[in-house]
DNA sequence: TGTTAAATGCAACATTGTTGCATTTAAATT
DNA sequence: AATTTAAATGCAACAATGTTGCATTTAACA
């Protein structure tokens, strides 16, 4: 994933790929985990704080990243697998923050997850789990 | 639960029986399901915002509440079961929010949930649905 | 190359989080 | 019942993020 391909995503979306949101995404992308605010906010000192504000909400709306977490106040964003489509999130992994490193990453359950309440109809879940990841987990 | 429950809960759990902590409670409780900070802060005008922060902190560090949902940056909160202790918090419920009412409310599922990651170890799970709930479902 | 809707930057304000400190008070002790 | 004291509260102040409006700039298209 280059910028071509950001460039591509992004007008598939109707966003123009500008300044601000090909370096937004680079920058998640080198991440390689879920980026907190804070890391996104210093790492994008250059542009407007309104800009990357309205840069995530719209990157959001359209599909192209997701909050992965949120701890206290600070919210965790990562990019959108290449199966979430503008219209359909496929949300349906987990979010798991390691107590050890620290990262947040979006994982798949073994096996498929089941909920139900008696009488509720449900539309939606997330999952949020903590514990220690594969690589901290020796 | 009354104000002497309450009274004698926050003894319990090594805190004063104030004014304000005994008001936050009682008036958490009349709400029925999990309140949303605006309305906290609504109900609670005549003291300091701080002092409002800091009894929200401290009875959330002993058990007495806690956080039941999270969205955008309204934060909803639930005065926990009787099976919460200050030591162990039995968050195993789920915590959904009804699209149609827009109330946030403490369920259990009508099965054990299972979840795990290969060489994962997953220490703590919160669960989040949104849907329509028993009574809007009709 | 020119046009235009979209995106950006700046100013301004709102809300919530957070700390320090002086004053007040719950509750234990005398 | 009065005294004592650690805890709780209120106030001031500041930080961080959210949010809107508007003028300027720019990506994308004709």
């Amino acid at each position: 994933m280059d910028a071509q391909y950001f460039t591509n995503l992004l007008r598939e979306r109707e966003l123009k790929a500008t300044g601000p949101r090909l370096n937004l995404l680079l920058k998640m992308q080198e991440y390689e985990s879920a980026m907190p605010y804070s890391a996104i906010q210093e790492s994008m000192k250059s542009i407007d704080r309104v800009t990357l504000y309205r840069t995530l909400e719209h990157l959001k709306a359209q599909g192209i990243i997701h909050k992965a977490y949120q701890e206290n106040n600070e919210i965790y964003y990562a990019i959108c697998g290449t199966t979430c489509k503008k219209e359909k999130h496929e949300h349906e992994h987990l979010h798991f923050k390691c107590t050890k490193c620290e990262t947040v990453t979006c994982e798949k359950s073994s096996k498929k997850i089941k909920i139900s309440i008696p009488d509720f109809k449900i539309s939606s879940t997330s999952i949020y789990l903590e514990g220690v990841c594969k690589l901290c987990n020796v």
